[in-house]
RNA sequence: GCCGAAGUGGCGGAAUUGGUAGACGCGCCAGACUCAAAAUCUGGUUCCCGCAAGGGAGUGCCGGUUCGACUCCGGCCUUCGGUACCA
């Protein structure tokens, strides 16, 4: 029986189709049935903000995660595909502000319509198990976790010094501040000293860092970029005493240096504009005041200090160097910065370029205490950076740097004066905001006990979800019934916290919740942690390599060393494999609405299908390049198909014409079973889908130029085709799905076995080797699979176009790569 | 400065990891179908010489290893991304 196929498939209609067939059968479900004997797979995409609209970024992000999850579900696997909304977070406020809307009513419309958007994808998530991050039954177990970390400790509050923006009445985070200014009012950002909520995340850095060297399957790149970030280094702190304290009552001056073995050539110190020392030298010195003013309203974006021009002045006091007891001037300095290490540095102008550049502009002396091991260094001109070989030190002359770093630092700790000392760059998580539309911080502030953890029966802290934000203090502060708390310890009336949680917190451990959504009886349950976690395949951007990939880490083990589970249960890292897509570019920029190059996916669908959309950003770029977007090059999907289509149409009104095809129909088996292990590897490896899909399209123009003659020959023309419908699966689930019943093949396409590779059919009688004479191509040979040298080159011999390249010379070197190509070296005669 | 990635046709990109460079697609050219156009199909398409057969060159640059190098080694250049007065 054959069927006339209709020349064109209709993609809005079988999309549709398919999608209801699919939600009917349930078949995105995991399963957690214990008596499910399928190996399992957790295939995690990084959930959306809901914006309300999705993009091309998502349409691609999320495209790769349902390939990776529909052929692991293909080859047997029990698979975790979730979707959720990472919905707390400004863009709500400011929406708000605009629409008049409170972020809540706006938050859950966009999340209904981004959800209608995914589904047109075709995406086939586990929508039983979707989260939204504002839900209440989701944050109060973040809440709780806080509680637990206070206890512990490890969350406190502190007074630390942040970007400050008046007009929005916030604080703001380092990336939020462009050029010193607020990225959305535009007003200078000032500097302040608050009291902030802090998460110990330096607690965590060395297992941080020690841990990304089990990161096998991370991209070098994020791994490389959290090393940084992290920035160990090691050397030693130095106790300054300061001149005319004898009796040594007040604090030393503490710096911290990589370079002990320079410690000799100290001439000057110098500390941040907010060092203690600073601060009270310019009690009684107005000018000294205003300087250190001026640095107050600086912006602490880092590499906006990088081209700053180096400025300071002397405080007036001496601090004495530890060994020499030489009295050492200190000097408050606009390049030292108050967070890192002690605030305060020693300067060695002969062997640093910014002490140096410092000591030069100031008068301060410069004295080498390093020589290059051969030649002279001349430290007036420039400053001598290299290690090298200690001189003027005293006791130390004549040794390494290396050696010495190591003489100094012991001399120090025997003496009292100082200790061997391993720095950070990472500093504690600020996880305070002074915004409306988060998770509150669950705290309560009493007169009598301090700032007290909402007891676990008091969570969650609910956020009042009806009030309208108006761009100034967040409307919780003045919220009546939310501040009035009483004191959990004493009963006294008392305040309630009013910042909220950094939503980065939510999206720590997301991935884990998904393992047990709808538990309302603790954080996490044990059971499907272990079964699921950790994440085998996590797919998102690069632009939170340092962020969200960085926090949720340290999250997992926060909730680990809480006993939710162990590294044996839930692994001692949350993703496994990490692949990062690259960006969606127009016109060689980024799309975005303020370049106005974007294109809006709905639109593409709705010309298109979902199919070619995604057919299209899989096939364009490899997944973690950048992929630039052509009109044309989604055409061309398109294209291919149609050409799919009406190959389908050949292929089930097949009949056998004529006769005598064996020889064709070994080829074409050939190609069908090369081309299995072509995308099958390229799944199993590194994901390069652009080129799977290109090795399909082969496949199929193949099938196109394979004309049956016999029985034979029509059954491998339906095992091509039945071959080549399973792979388009991951990629054009709902046009696969159209061909697998237009084929009449059993059951769905999207539950269908992956096709198996028939290794007999790869293996051939006869073999065509490339000949090369010295290197170069000299044409090829059809020869017996099995051929030896002699026998390759008796062929070569005959071979007309290869044979006058033989003539008058001797063969001396004969090299046969079995399958691929003989090489004959020779020379004249 | 440091860390990372990359440099291959007009374009996006392939190359089973040392074995036919340019798969696949886009674009372009020619042809078929059509009154015509669109759509579709067929063929061609790295560059140079040549009517052709054929030959030569060729994967950022310079050298090296090898029978053989886009691939490995040494030294540069360029682009992109990240990051930094980190003491």
């Amino acid at each position: 029986m054959t069927q006339e196929l209709p020349p064109r498939f209709d993609a809005q209609e079988i999309e549709k189709k398919w999608q209801e067939v699919w939600e009917r059968e349930q078949i995105d479900r995991a399963s957690d049935d214990p008596a499910d004997g399928r190996p399992r797979y957790y295939c995690l995409a990084m959930f959306p903000y809901p914006s309300g609209n999705l993009h091309m970024g998502h349409v691609r992000n999320y495209c790769l995660g349902d390939a990776v999850a529909r052929y692991k579900r293909m080859q047997g696997f029990n698979v975790l595909h979730p979707m959720g909304w990472d919905a707390f977070g400004l863009p709500a406020e400011n929406a708000a502000i605009k629409n008049q809307l409170p972020p809540a009513e706006w938050t859950y419309g966009n999340i209904d319509q981004m959800r209608v958007q995914l589904k047109r994808l075709g995406l086939s998530y586990d929508w039983s198990r979707e989260i939204a991050t504002c839900r209440p039954e989701y944050y109060r177990w973040e809440q709780w976790l806080f509680t637990k970390l206070m206890e512990k400790g490890l969350a406190y509050q502190a007074e630390a010094e942040v970007n400050w923006c008046g007009p929005c009445h916030t604080v703001l985070a380092n990336e939020q501040v462009v050029d010193g200014v607020c990225w959305r009012c535009d007003t200078p950002v000032e500097r302040k000293s608050l009291k902030q909520w802090f998460i110990r995340i330096t607690d965590y850095a060395e297992e941080l860092l020690n841990d990304l060297d089990a990161l096998k399957g991370w991209p070098e790149k994020v791994v490389g970029m959290q090393r940084n970030w992290i920035g160990r280094s090691t050397g030693a702190e130095v106790f300054f005493p300061i001149e005319g304290d004898t009796e040594g009552n007040n604090p030393t001056l503490d710096i911290f240096t990589t370079r002990p073995d320079t410690l000799m050539g100290v001439t000057y110190m110098a500390v941040a504009a907010g060092h203690p020392l600073a601060q009270k030298a310019a009690e009684n010195h107005p000018e000294l005041a205003a300087f250190i003013e001026e640095c107050a309203h600086v912006s602490t974006k880092e590499a906006d200090m990088a081209t700053m021009e180096k400025k300071g002045m002397p405080l007036g006091i001496n601090a004495i160097h530890p060994i020499t007891g030489e009295k050492v001037p200190v000097w408050v300095a606009n390049f030292v910065l108050m967070g890192y290490g002690t605030g305060a540095v020693m300067s060695v102008p002969a062997h640093d370029e910014r002490d140096h550049e410092f000591a030069r502009k100031y008068g301060l002396p410069i004295k080498q205490v390093i020589a290059p091991k051969e030649g002279e260094a001349d430290v007036d001109t420039a400053a001598f950076t290299e290690p090298g070989v200690l001189v003027n030190s005293g006791d130390f002359d004549g040794l390494a740097s290396e050696d010495a770093k190591q003489a100094v630092t012991r001399a120090l700790s025997g003496a009292g004066k100082g200790e061997k000392r391993i720095q950070y760059r990472l500093r504690d998580w600020l996880v305070s905001r002074q915004r409306y539309w988060g998770a509150p911080i669950p705290v309560i502030h009493c007169d009598d006990c301090g700032a007290v953890p909402v007891p676990e029966d008091q969570l969650p802290v609910v956020l009042p979800e009806d009030l309208q934000p108006t761009g100034g203090a967040s409307p919780l502060a003045t919220h009546e019934s939310f501040v009035h708390a009483d004191c959990p310890k004493c009963g006294k009336q008392a305040r309630r916290e009013t910042d909220t949680f950094d939503t980065f917190m939510e999206s720590s451990w997301y991935m884990a919740r998904y393992t047990s959504p709808r538990n309302d009886e603790t954080m996490l349950h044990r059971e499907p942690v272990k079964r699921w976690m950790p994440v085998d395949q996590y797919i998102g951007g690069v632009e939170h390599a340092v962020l969200h990939l960085l926090y949720a880490r340290f999250y997992h083990k926060l909730m680990r060393d809480e006993g939710l589970f162990t590294d044996e249960e839930g692994g001692s890292e949350p993703f496994t494999n990490l692949l990062t897509q690259g960006m969606v570019l127009k016109d060689g920029a980024k799309m975005s609405k303020s370049k106005g190059n974007t294109v809006d996916p709905n639109e593409i669908i709705a010309t298109y299908g979902a199919d070619t959309a995604r057919l299209f950003t899989l096939f364009a770029a490899p997944p973690d390049k950048d992929l630039e977007w052509h009109e044309a090059g989604v055409e061309g999907a398109h294209r291919f198909l149609h050409r799919v289509w009406r190959l389908l149409g050949k292929v089930v009104a097949a009949v056998p014409e004529g006769g005598g095809d064996d020889a064709a129909v070994i080829d074409l088996r050939r190609t069908i079973h090369t081309t299995i292990q072509r995308v099958t590897h390229a799944f199993d490896h590194g994901f390069a889908f652009n080129v799977a899909i290109a090795a399909l399209m082969e496949l199929s123009n193949a099938l196109q130029a394979f004309a049956p003659a016999s029985p034979k020959g029509v059954e491998a023309l339906r095992e091509g085709m039945q071959a080549l419908i399973a792979m388009l699966v991951p990629f054009v689930p709902h046009f696969a799905s159209e061909c697998h019943e237009k084929m009449v093949l059993k059951g769905l396409a999207v539950t269908a076995a992956w096709p198996q590779v028939d290794e007999s059919a790869l293996v051939s009688d006869e073999v065509e080797l490339v000949v090369q004479v010295n290197g170069k191509k000299r044409g090829s040979i059809s020869v017996p699979a099995d051929a030896d040298q002699d026998a390759a080159l008796a062929q070569a011999r005959n071979s007309g176009s290869i044979a006058r390249w033989l003539e008058d010379v001797e063969v001396v070197k004969v090299i046969l790569v079995p399958g691929r190509l003989l090489n004959l070296v020779v020379r004249p005669q």
